[in-house]
Parts: structure tokens; C-alpha cells; sequence
DNA sequence: TACTTCCCATTGTGATCACAAAATTGGCGA
DNA sequence: TCGCCAATTTTGTGATCACAATGGGAAGTA
């Protein structure tokens, strides 16, 4: 069966295999999942959870060559990942064609913060009618396992907790042009979360992911709206602080 | 000073020159612009206004090596302008890998009407302050030749009137994340508006344009917001009365 | 010791080649 | 004449190479 397989390298797997440097690796490898996506796709993924969950600094510089060594493709899938990212500003490229996760700025904040109220609440509420008591539950499992993560003191487990309790419900709506205006969004705010993280839970404010719960048990739209819009205040406030500061 | 300049091979310009397959033309080439663009760069902003400006129809599949020999560029640059558009939904891959401009629906229309209403006034109140004199006799201008290109039946010339119209007064706002939304949603529209341009001129309605300008004029926040609102659900409107019918 | 200058490693860009899957076309048989 | 199957073409994907520009570090000078 695996005749064709030429001295596959075994060793150096590091979870993302094929580290051998080929001729040529057919077109869909699968790399990393198994399912049937193309390599540059998987590696979209990759960088973007990375992202998603702080695990790129700010500033921190990415480099094609770096990453394609690191899971071990040549460096033209990464390219298009990439792009892809710089075009959903999770990535920004300098004159200098330097490619790095970009800094918060004031006006770039308030932005984010207004495309945030505009959009999330929104989304909940279409998605409020489609969900059913078993997708409740198991948003209920996601928020248990993100309040596990604060208390063990685990940023990126807490910062995937919180994405996906979020979009557990936006992806609800059935309005996937808006998700992907607020994927787009989480993408450039989610490196500062990770910096904010100390904030989380010392707080002895409310906890309104609970609050969105019951409001989505009562199926009560307002309520859940606002449950949304305290959300986004308080964790943007977290950052703004944080990052921000209160100077200026 | 140009010494270092070895055998510019100027010949073949073609308006996109360099369509001879050598070895390697250098790093940048600034194609079709002049100024220090890289080929994919220049290549995206080709094709973005192409789709702005209703140049290709929905459903028109689009091929990388089609695109290359059109512009007489490897089939490279290509790959990353179309990546990037497909990340802004501008273009859309299916699972066969055929690319194409993705059709309209009506639940995408529904979240962009949804979307545009959340962005677009608030755009437009954001760079209210910062119109200066000049810029609304520029963007006057601007309206005039689109009314004129309405006369002449001359689509592109008024789907290009209408974008530089509104973006004339967006950019304006200091706030490139929002811009950046926003054209991503004009971009999902905008091959729709050609098919929709028949329509357009033959109400006897408001020219909501004149509204905009006039509120920009007394600097009037509520009258833009409202005016900006009005072009909006008019524009829609005639997308919406054309691609989607009545029916359903 | 501090500053400047030069060299080389690194990085993004573009072209070209090889491969597999999909699409198209052609021909064969009923 | 119509429908189905095989062969060919087309298309996206990934790897590799060449090139120019940036950046960092070493060496030389004041």
C-alpha cells in the first residue's frame, strides 16, 4: 500500500507531518486534520486559532519561510494563508513587506467597538429562534469549561472558550456574510484579549454570559441583546485599559 | 544615477506590459500603474474595480490562467489577488474549485441592506467634520458626472460614480477598519447594481445624493445620516426589485 | 568607546514545473 | 439519433528556483 512511500521521514512529525521535502506532495494532503482540505487552508486555520487565541504578541513579526519550516510545507501555501489574513486584517503588512499581527490604536479600538454593537447583538437575535434546548446546553457546557479556564489560569483555553461560546450562537443566525464581518473583527481585537486576561474574573461585576443564557432559555430578545452589548462593553473595557490605558 | 538600470526592455507595453515570458522580471514591476506596485497588487485593484464597476457578471467563472495570459503575467500574482478577493467575499470558490462571482440570495441581501444601514450613516457622520470646502465641490463634481453618465447609459461610468461618490465622503472618516467592511460589502453587491442600472433615472423619486450634498453643505449630521440611509434603501431597492423579483 | 560602513543572511515576490481532479470533448455502441 | 464511456484538455495546488531589497552584525575608523 504504501509502496510509493519513499523513507517518509518518521520522527520529526511534530503534529503537522510531512517534513520531507519532496518533489512533489499531491495536491490535497490534509494536512494536520485528515478531512480533505488543501494544505494552505489548514494552515489558514492554524494561524488564525493561533491568532484568535493570543498566540501571536502583537507586533511579533511572522515570516513565510518561518512558518512553512515550523509545520513543514513549502512556503507557498502559507503565502495564501496569509493573505488571506492580511485581507481579514488579522495580519498587516509594513512597506518594508514585514508581515506582523498589528498594534491596537485609539481609533482603531472605538471602531471596533462600534462594528461590535452594530453587528453582535444583531446576530444573536437572528439566531435566538433556531436555538434549540440541546444547543443551549451545550453553550452552557462551553461557558462551565471557560469559567474552569479562569480559575486555572489558562489564557488560551479561556480565549477559546469565549470565541466559541460566542459563535456557538452567532452561527445560529444563518447570516454568514455577517459572521465573517465579525470574524474579521474578533480577529483584530482577539491578540489584546489575551493581554487583558488578567482582568477577567477579578471583577465581582456580573457574569453576562450567564445573563445570555437565561435570556436565551426565556427566548427573550431584548434581554439577550443587551446581554450581548454588556458583554461587549465590559470585555472591550478590559482591553482598553489594558492596552489603551487611561492616559491621553 | 540610473546606470544600474540593465536593458529596460520597453517594447511590448500593452497597457499591462511585460507580456514576454522571460526567466524572472524583477521584484516589482509596478505594472500598469507606474508607481511602486507589486504585480498582485496591481493585479487585485484591476480586478477589484472590474467587479465594482459590474464588469463581471455573477456566476462568470473566473481562471487564474485566464486572468495570466489577459494581463501577460504568471498565473502567481493572480493566485493571491483572487485568494485576497475570495476573502473578501468579492469572489467565491466553490467545491469544485471553480472560481466565480457568487450569486445574490435573499438572505445575503437581507444582511447586507442590514449591514450597510449600521456602517454606512455612521461613516458618513464620522467625516462630516472633516469636509472641508473643496472636498464637497469635488464630490459635486463627482455627482454631476455620474448624472451625466445616467444620461449617456453608460453603466460603468455610473456604477464608478456612485462608488467614488460615497467612498469620497467615507474615506474621509479616519477609520480604515470600518472602510474596510464596508467595501467588503459594496464589493458583494456591486455586480448586482449593473444589473439593476436600467432602473435607475426612471423614478421620478428624490436624488438623495443632492440631499447628502446639501446636508454637507450646512453640516448638518442628522440630514446626512438620513440622506445616506435614503440612497441606501433606494439603491437596494432597485437591486433587490431586479435580481430577487417580487415573487417569494 | 562610539559611530559609521560594508557584507551576508533573511525575506517577500514572481516564474516555472509537476501533479491530480474536474470539465469537456470525442467516439463508440445501441 | 441518442446516450454513455473513455481520452484529452483545462484548472487549481504545491514545490522549487532566482532575484532584489531589507536588516542585522561584524569590522574598521575617528
Amino acid at each position: 500500500m504504501n509502496a510509493s512511500q519513499p523513507q517518509l521521514k518518521a520522527g520529526t512529525v511534530k503534529e503537522f507531518e510531512v517534513s520531507t521535502r519532496k518533489p512533489a506532495p499531491p495536491v490535497v494532503t490534509g494536512v494536520a486534520t485528515g478531512l480533505g482540505l488543501t494544505t494552505h487552508e489548514s494552515v489558514y486555520r492554524r494561524l488564525r486559532d493561533r491568532i484568535l487565541c493570543g498566540g501571536i504578541a502583537p507586533g511579533e513579526a511572522v515570516t513565510l519561510r518561518g512558518i512553512a519550516d515550523e509545520l513543514g510545507v513549502s512556503p507557498m501555501p502559507i503565502r495564501e494563508a496569509v493573505r488571506r489574513l492580511i485581507a481579514e486584517r488579522a495580519l498587516e503588512m509594513r512597506d518594508n513587506r514585514r508581515v506582523l499581527v498589528p498594534p491596537m490604536t485609539r481609533t482603531k479600538f472605538s471602531q471596533i467597538l462600534y462594528a461590535r454593537h452594530a453587528l453582535e447583538p444583531e446576530l444573536a437575535a437572528l439566531a435566538l429562534p433556531r436555538l434549540s434546548a440541546k444547543i443551549i446546553t451545550k453553550i452552557e457546557a462551553i461557558d462551565e469549561e471557560l469559567g474552569r479556564a479562569v480559575t486555572d489560569g489558562d489564557p488560551q483555553g479561556y480565549m477559546r472558550g469565549n470565541y466559541q461560546f460566542h459563535f456557538s450562537i452567532y452561527e445560529r443566525a444563518g447570516a454568514d456574510m455577517l459572521l465573517a464581518l465579525v470574524g474579521s473583527i474578533w480577529l483584530q481585537f482577539g491578540p489584546f484579549m489575551r493581554m487583558a486576561y488578567g482582568r477577567v474574573g477579578t471583577s465581582d461585576l456580573e457574569d453576562f454570559h450567564e445573563v445570555a443564557i437565561a435570556a436565551m432559555k426565556a427566548c427573550d430578545e431584548a434581554a439577550l441583546r443587551q446581554a450581548i452589548t454588556d458583554d461587549i462593553e465590559q470585555g472591550m473595557g478590559y482591553i482598553g485599559d489594558t492596552v489603551l490605558g487611561t492616559r491621553q
